[in-house]
DNA sequence: CGTTATGTTGATAGCCGTCAACATACGTGG
DNA sequence: CCACGTATGTTGACGGCTATCAACATAACG
């Protein structure tokens, strides 16, 4: 159990959530101690900011819970969401003075963050933590280059349809997933319709209309704005392109 | 000077114009050895393919010079480019069986390619290759987000204003830069219209359209259809959004 | 010089953004 | 608990940007 008073706790990775799935699965028993000691767990609420672009970089984390956005602006106030991190992911962009992105809590979040030089230190001393960075790194890659091709030639009903199939998929890992007996699956959507707008490229009104769609097609059914049923995975997989 | 002979050639790392830029440069004399023992000169014309999505992946390679797309499609043939690859940039994704892109040379390409076993048993070994690697990853991951926000938020006019732009300031390093005595950026333009606009998320003549007004504007000149010259940058810089 | 690939320009259509009105959910204080 | 105000979401009418279709021009190439 946590005391809820905020600094090191003995042991607190022993009783985490994430502990093998994030980067510290990279680590052992003693070097897992060390992480222990200079983390920390920082609550945040939803809309709040956590980095802003430009900003020096003071710290990195690992998402326990909740979902985090990484947005870009352009100087018209446009805006794009171009990653959006769910446990276990790393927070902060390594070997860099200053954050390329805003990030921002989406909904509640719980982090274990850790300062930058501390963090740096170990990462120098422990390459499988590194590797393990590097990996994710990777990965972070690829899916931004599958939502490139999304954002660059599908159509509102596809991105939509992709958003949704890609958050119906991962909701038993982000955390968000409600079971109802039944084998249809339901769960919270993390982000409300403006920042769905944010990630597909597209405004409010489109992405509402294009739900409403998907809703009368009787693909999805919703319990209210921001708790989705899909009925049929199929077809919402056929819908969106690919 | 070269032999054309394919295979090692005796110290051809020595006279590598990439030798310090590419991921080579974390390597000291002996593991460039090694290196240049296992590392072959390979030659590409336009068009040609590189790696096919879904393909697994037995080599990687240094591009030397020339343009590199790296291209996803969706089933009914949609395509996007998801990166744009130049000197010394790496080519081929680590740690994973297939490529999860197709890449084809966009112009002629010089490529130094390794075999995969070879190079991630140095790359095991030499913690600053992969740690210089790791860096590059970074830095794609960052010109990903860039670009999403360009496809998802920017119009026509800010898309091929934001390409022209890019490309000119990188004329110097990508080496398609032309000087003709004055201070004017002139470069020859390594993609045609087609592939501009899977770049940009747009239809050839929607390129064509923009780079018309960009041109009657006074932005920019026309030598050739793929020769450029950029009259204003200041005012091509202000039209790409940003 | 003919043939094909590439690029330009014009006319039209449709998707999606914009503007507006309304509906619903949420929170606060009376 | 209800009244009110605000934030969020939905729906409709309309317009503009960009795709589509088509014709033509230019370049590349044998």
């Amino acid at each position: 159990m946590q005391t809820g008073v905020p600094g090191p706790a003995p042991m607190r990775c022993d009783v985490c959530a994430i502990r093998h799935r994030a980067v510290c699965g990279a680590l052992s028993g003693e070097e897992l101690g060390m992480m222990n000691a200079i983390s920390r767990q920082r609550v945040l609420q939803p809309g709040e900011p956590i980095l802003s672009a430009g900003d020096p970089i003071s710290w990195f984390g690992n998402i326990v819970t909740g979902a985090v956005k990484l947005t870009k602006l352009l100087s018209d106030g446009r805006q794009q969401i171009v990653g959006l991190q769910f446990p276990p992911d790393f927070l902060g962009r390594a070997f860099k003075e200053r954050s390329p992105y805003f990030a921002e809590a989406a909904t509640e979040v719980e982090l274990c963050i850790f300062p930058k030089p501390a963090f740096e230190k170990i990462l120098k001393e422990k390459p499988d933590l590194e590797f393990r960075l590097f990996q994710d790194t990777l990965d972070e890659l690829d899916a931004a280059r599958d939502w490139m091709l999304l954002l660059g030639r599908k159509t509102a009903a596809e991105k939509v349809a992709s958003f949704l199939h890609l958050i119906a998929r991962r909701s038993p890992m982000i955390g968000c997933a409600h079971h109802n007996g039944g084998d249809e699956i339901r769960f919270q959507m993390p982000l409300n319709r403006s920042e769905i707008a944010d990630y597909l490229g597209l405004t409010i009104e489109t992405v509402s209309r294009q739900i409403g769609r998907l809703k009368s097609d009787g693909v999805l059914q919703l319990h209210a704005t921001r708790e989705f049923s899909i009925l049929d995975m199929d077809r919402l997989a056929a819908v969106s392109g690919e």
